[in-house]
DNA sequence: ACGCTGCAAACGGTATACTGTTTTAAACGG
DNA sequence: CCGTTTAAAACAGTATACCGTTTGCAGCGT
């Protein structure tokens, strides 16, 4: 890989490292890296995660985002007039993101990120393999977005806990199951 | 560094990487690494994590307990017996982390092991400057465990997931504020 | 044909070396 | 005396080199 990039190896190394942080590749006992492949079970872990992660960094957020919803107001329009399914997605965890980060919690945020990745490979391949995302489930996605800022507008700290609990709960229900969340 | 371990830098570099990811370590914009010092904010986040992620967890390992949990009545019969005060702080976060491993969550589990030293870290502080983990609190944590225990052996995930949340937001209210949660 | 042995190539980790940048402090001028 | 300039030292990142181990396969024996 090293060869080929150009790049010495110590690089590729460090690369190869944040990748498996972040999900992406996963190191044998031998210290050779490979590509994680996707099973149901994880898709079913991001789930719980988010779950258990977004719903308190909504509560903490609302303070900080009383006055500074814009962000996640250009968001929701942007997302009203996206063409494209990425796009849609990309501003999707955006607006997560968006909140995540008002936290205040910086390991929370900074864990947040580094499941987007995995997140986003994951959205890509159902958007692949089934034909989801359509319009009725983006006016749900929309409509939950604007509940919460009117939340966040409102200083609405439990409430926007709430919301964000049924919303990402929702999330799950509508998609079409990876395998069909198999709990070893 | 480097020198004065009688390593190379690369290693060290790599090792200072991963006390980041750990919360021990930040680096500067410049890419120079600092101790990091312990605000207060950071131990009210370590406490947010763990109320987040650890009573579903909880939840999540109660199947796998049922039959397994010899190692967690091992450790409360070990924390009975422990004389020093470093050796029951060490069981008690070992304690939390078998049931987070046995969530099978790995990236629960991975989080948690990252969390660990930062945590382990606090509560020796806390040791140095106050006089807290009394009896009474060793009795009050010893009860919880107790009670998760006899949760995981009646299969009961939901009064697994209760009882966690109780005994970590109790744990929070035991301590003696390090300057006194500040919700910046 | 199949399994075992041994060797060569590839690999992972790390020491050393090189390069461009930042830090430090000494020399200089105001 | 203080701010500016500049040169040396320290530093971060990365390329190269070295070493011990693993892997893959050819050659051998059964």
């Amino acid at each position: 890989m090293a060869r080929q990039l150009g790049v010495s190896r110590v690089p590729v190394r460090e690369a190869l490292f944040t990748l498996e942080r972040e999900g992406l590749v996963e190191f044998s006992a031998t210290g050779r890296a490979y590509v994680k492949e996707l099973v149901p079970h994880d898709f079913e872990e991001l789930f719980i995660l988010r779950l258990a992660l977004e719903p308190p960094a909504a509560r903490l957020a609302a303070p900080r985002l009383r006055a500074n919803a814009r962000a996640l107001e250009d968001n929701i329009e942007a997302t009203a007039g996206a063409r494209s399914l990425a796009e849609v997605t990309h501003l999707d965890l955006d607006f997560h993101q968006i909140i995540l980060e008002a936290s205040g919690q910086t390991r929370l945020a900074k864990l947040w990120r580094s499941l987007r990745s995995e997140l986003q490979l994951w959205l890509e391949r159902l958007h692949r393999t089934h034909e989801i995302q359509t319009k009725a489930t983006r006016q749900k996605t929309l409509g939950a977005h604007r509940e919460l800022v009117t939340c966040f507008k409102e200083e609405a700290p439990a409430a926007a806990e709430r919301v964000m609990r049924q919303h990402i709960q929702g999330w799950r229900e509508w998609l079409p199951m990876p395998g069909d969340a198999q709990e070893s």
